[in-house]
DNA sequence: CCAGACGTTGTT
DNA sequence: GTCTGG
DNA sequence: CCAGACGTTGTT
DNA sequence: GTCTGG
């Protein structure tokens, strides 16, 4: 994500994520996390888990296979030169029980039932937002191994879904 | 007052 | 834009 | 996150 | 080492 004041776009680099514990103070989202929330869905998302010396690609999802909605925020940015552009970042956490082991930060999941409080521009209660950026429930997520293949972005296929023993 | 920073991931 | 440091 | 680039001269 | 692109 790319804030509003930035002068270079490459601010966004160091904006990629935003973590739930310090979004609501830092510059570079306060604003955004006040008045510009969005959902950001997805059916699951992969986790690197290193053993060693290698790395694993992990997949985890919902157990019912369901889409879900990251906690996220957007802004719109105006170049010196150039097209302006809307860019969002999703807000992490810590990891639940399930995560842990994989690792050390997990992305904000959002029950359905919040949808509406966050995506209000106008619901501007901090206390309240935050308390919504929790570790997702573990027990209605799974995880499993998946292939190395999806370390190269470009094997944007349906393999890189399925599983594979370790 | 002006100048400069403003951040996360992972990795060290 | 807004805050911190000088 | 990971993969891949990171450059200039001259010629087409 | 660091940045860009996917």
């Amino acid at each position: 994500m790319i804030p509003s004041w930035a002068k270079d776009a490459k601010i966004g680099n160091q904006c990629i994520n935003a973590k739930a514990e310090t979004v609501a103070e830092k510059p570079s989202f306060r604003s955004a996390f006040k008045k510009r929330r969005c959902l950001i869905v997805a059916t699951g998302f992969y986790e690197w888990q290193v053993q060693g010396r290698t790395k694993h690609p992990m997949w985890i999802g919902l157990k019912n296979q369901h889409p879900f909605a990251f906690a996220g925020l957007w802004e719109h940015w105006t170049p010196a030169e150039g097209q302006p552009l809307e860019t969002c970042t999703i807000i992490t956490t810590e990891p639940n029980a399930l995560m842990a082991p994989i690792h050390n930060r997990m992305p904000v999941i959002l029950a359905p039932t919040s949808y509406d409080q966050w995506l209000d521009p106008a619901f501007q209660q901090i206390d309240s937002l935050k308390a919504l950026l929790r570790p997702y429930p573990r027990d209605e997520l799974t995880v499993y191994p998946v292939s190395t293949l999806v370390n190269n972005p470009r094997h944007d296929v349906p393999q890189c879904l399925e599983p594979v023993s370790v």
